[in-house]
DNA sequence: GTCTATACTCTGATAGAC
DNA sequence: GTCTATCAGAGTATAGAC
């Protein structure tokens, strides 16, 4: 028996005014500012309602607790972050697929950072809230597309490494550039912008990885 | 001028008892537990005090507050952290030098997994704490080393590829064993040991990209 | 050196007027 | 729908007895 889906995330919302609309998307946006930055524990309600210009009773009014903006932001986010590894297509070009999920995996690390900070904080922290996400969704989808690699594999069409941890390589390498920001401007100096360079060096590196 | 070192840091601290030496070092250790889970932020004297066996008061003895065992922890451990790259040997083999480093990297973050995530969380969320040393220390030695891959790719012993970002490369590859161990242990299933089959995709990876 | 007790602030959440 | 007022609990840190 599946419960009804709380109101404030109802797929198809009888009737969401406009000012719903707004202050929800607002509240949204603020969580993602400050749950990217600080982690789940260490955000405050406070920080939130006052980036999405409410008052913290009003903030409560649309979401009835600090969690539930957290999930939301979370299992929203999670889909959107699997696209490019679902849409790796078995029967197009293996090595052109797999760079092409490399430069799309790289463009949301550069246009979705704070996305990509929420979802490592909650990794990192042991995913207390979707590792049944990780453990179902995730681990099938790794599973299948692992399979479809290990045929072009077999096949000669790409060189013959762990297709598990060559999925794990293309998510180390692209998330890097959102996660450890910080440290990359730091490192590289000035404001300098990485994300040219890095699609051309992982470019290089997989493909000479790939060729078989 | 240079502050004096704080009282629970003094390297030659004149007369420090057994007691005292066993209490830091639970201490630190607990503090080491928790920050790396949690996050500065999310993590409480509570949990720590509790973790080091110690009534919180008394840990406060120790150490004068929560972001002085934070600190204490992070800058011991940067230098740590450092010492693989440092290492690095200009007149070595230029690839056997690399794989080398790579091997150390990941032996650091198998071993020393908490390590690496009280470092990940402190850079994910801006490392407010350790910017000075990032921009510092670190920036310095990367520009140093830099230099050394640069002339290697120059004399034709490894292949030609931007220096920083393949050392942003080696950081993200072996990082994410330990950082993202949630989701590695999850996406692999069981209680299977990723380690051995990481090391050897790592090398292979790096073989291929550096052979010029 | 270690403990109990406690001061004081922050935080998530609720009540109830408008 | 939004606000003021407020609560209960957790949080860091200190006082002071032993």
């Amino acid at each position: 028996m599946k419960a009804a889906p709380p109101l404030w995330n109802r797929p198809s919302g009888p009737k969401r005014t406009r000012i719903q609309t707004r202050n929800r998307q607002a509240i949204l946006e603020a969580g993602l500012d400050v749950f990217s930055a600080q982690g789940f524990r260490g955000a405050t309600l406070d920080e939130i309602a006052a980036a999405a210009r409410l008052s913290k009773p009003n903030l409560l009014y649309y979401f009835p607790s600090k969690e539930a903006i957290h999930t939301a932001l979370l299992t929203q986010l999670l889909d959107t972050w699997l696209d490019p590894l679902r849409e790796l297509d078995p029967e197009g070009d293996p090595v052109e697929e797999l760079l092409t999920y490399v430069r799309r995996k790289l463009e949301l690390s550069r246009d979705y950072p704070r996305e990509s900070r929420l979802f490592a904080n909650e990794i990192l922290q042991g995913a207390p809230r979707i590792s049944d996400a990780i453990e179902g969704d995730l681990h099938r989808l790794v599973a299948e597309k692992a399979h479809v690699l290990q045929r072009w594999m077999d096949t000669g069409r790409i060189a013959r490494v762990h297709p598990v941890h060559l999925i794990f390589s293309i998510w180390a390498l692209t998330q890097h550039y959102a996660d450890f920001d910080m440290q990359v401007s730091a490192v590289l100096g000035d404001g300098e912008d990485p994300y040219p360079e890095a699609g051309v060096y992982l470019d290089t590196l997989f493909r000479k990885l790939l060729a078989p």
